[in-house]
DNA sequence: TGTAAACTCTGTAGTAACTATAGAGTCAAG
DNA sequence: CTTGACTCTATAGTTACTACAGAGTTTACA
């Protein structure tokens, strides 16, 4: 199959597709006289992998070293233990950041007291830096 | 001051400061007579303000947008509100995203048992195609 | 058979918000 | 007067793509 039917069987757009391969992520395929790429079914399963990775916010790089792990199946396996295990405490980090900022949100949404103008409105005032306090606060 | 005590008093990199005035955000200052930017305290306030923005993941258009709401305090602040408004909705779905992600992860941590080569491992294996069995095993 | 449409190719540029150079110029101290 | 610290502009890199431009290839149909 050419390109564009593999990218809508595997849902992944023909450039995506086309940079996978660059990124070597994919092999090169075959090309026709006229050089088109042309595929067999099992860059199929190898773009489904790709994509079940990416949906767990795996990085390219990542997924390059899983599937390299993929080629030599005997490699002790505490590899990819210790990826999903990084990549556990990263997201658990960006969640308490995004609690934190969310928090911090609301704050300051209640801040404006349905005051009309932007200068009454207090959350612009609430942006701007502390008025006149120790001038070396704990900076986040 | 030049931008080298701008950038220790501000807390922002010198970089951050020339792509900030490149992007609008802060004003070009005057210059020396040898080509350096000059500044006054008052910028410290202005990069405060966006400071504050940033560690509240506002975007940086979204900063431009405050500020020229700033410089016009007689407009209706609803646009303000609506910014913030926005911006935690964003804020939850991302939450949201990313504790299906935590959940997802934990799930497949669970799938190494133990084992110690990486084609018994289970995790590689959950995140290949859903397979009914396929006849072409893992085997290479 | 001719041709128009649909497809594919490579290469480049754009995205967000910076960071990190290169290579040149400016300034202060010794 | 030279050394080093500082600053200048311009450019490239980061991530994972997306969106072209301009060319070539293939297919469908009249």
């Amino acid at each position: 199959m050419k390109i564009g039917e593999l990218a809508k069987r595997s849902g992944c757009s023909i450039q995506t597709i086309r940079y996978y391969e660059k990124e070597g992520l994919i092999s090169a395929p075959e090309r026709t006289e006229g050089n088109f790429r042309l595929y067999n079914s099992v860059v199929l399963e190898k773009l489904s992998f790709i994509k079940n990775c990416r949906a767990l916010d795996l990085t390219l790089s990542e997924i390059k070293h899983l599937v390299s792990l993929q080629n030599s199946p005997e490699t002790p396996c505490e590899a990819v233990n210790e990826m999903i295990d990084t990549h556990l405490l990263v997201v658990e980090s960006r969640i308490e950041d995004l609690q934190k900022l969310h928090g911090d949100l609301k704050q300051l949404r209640l801040k404006c007291g349905n005051a009309r103008s932007v200068d009454q409105c207090g959350i612009l005032g609430e942006l701007l830096p502390k008025p006149e306090r120790s001038p070396s606060g704990t900076r986040k």
